[in-house]
DNA sequence: CTACGATGGTCAACGTTGTTGTCCATATAG
DNA sequence: CTATATGGACAACAACGTTGACCATCGTAG
């Protein structure tokens, strides 16, 4: 017996409860005070913190040309998120750092994923999204950083 | 207490694991004769069979301007996944039909879909599958289809 | 110390894919 | 018959990625 859903549901599903969480997560952002704050900026300011503190260097972990990169530094720093320095070790290299309003959005995010989270709690049962968290892990790769994420979508 | 993952692994997970799912089916794709399918196509052909069968009707499905749909229509048409022909009876339409190569190549996608769901269930067990889908049914909106996808990632 | 290769950064040109605005042909309603 | 709505195409533009070229600076090998 073949009673088992079709295949092709499980990555729209996948997709939708992603674009959810998203789409919340901005609309939420607008209202503190984060209007323009795009889906990209979040991770691009993880990756900046988590080691990637030059242009060339946020290039490498997101999968981008360094132009690409410092094309998203340049429109971060004018929406106030990020700001550059000069490094004075070396003079080349122009450090990217968060600014105050930059943490503030980080931080709100980080809390509006978990009141989310805790929604989705309240839905499934906290034992249910436990498992449904443990189920992903296993079949996704360990290094969350590495997303690739820009632009794989299209591209005729 | 609060040992609860942090909120924020909940929507890597999902994407990544769309990825995983995407990014398998085109390599397999690629394999099986169809080197030139983006992810994008699989769900134009879908929409074009589920009552889009002109580029002003999938623009409306697919949530772009009709000028959008119209150049993913001529791409679709270039890599031979369908053909357009005249309406008799409103000859301002021009109806979009998915060629064999394209009901081919959608075939292909649900079988491989099937397979990598299969393989899913091998690695968690079908119950712990059936429960993460019914677990993503229920924080989703009911309608698959209307995605919205183009290019809503990113944006400056 | 100098010369050379490697590295960080920027500028320019281009490709893809979306957008809006405009226009034409055809269908349909009054 | 005429006026409005609709399908479709063309053009200009914007966003975001790419590659290629170039410059300044660093580090090291002679």
């Amino acid at each position: 017996m073949s009673s088992d859903p079709p295949g092709f549901e499980l990555p729209l599903r996948l997709f939708l409860a992603f674009r959810v969480l998203i789409d919340e997560l901005h609309a939420e952002l607008a209202r503190q005070g984060h209007p323009d704050a795009r889906p990209m900026h979040g991770f691009v300011l993880q990756a900046i913190m988590r080691g990637g503190d030059t242009a060339v260097e946020l290039g490498r972990t997101l999968g981008v040309s360094k132009q690409a990169a410092g094309k998203t530094v340049e429109t971060l720093e004018r929406l106030g998120y990020v700001e550059r320095a000069v490094d004075p070790r070396d003079t080349r290299r122009r450090v990217v750092r968060l600014t105050a309003r930059g943490f503030d959005m980080l931080e709100r995010s980080a809390r509006i994923f978990d009141d989310l989270r805790g929604r989705w709690a309240a839905e499934l049962g906290e034992e249910r999204l436990r498992a449904l968290e443990a189920d992903l892990r296993r079949v996704t790769p360990p290094d969350v950083f590495r997303l690739d994420v820009p632009g794989w979508f299209g591209g005729q």
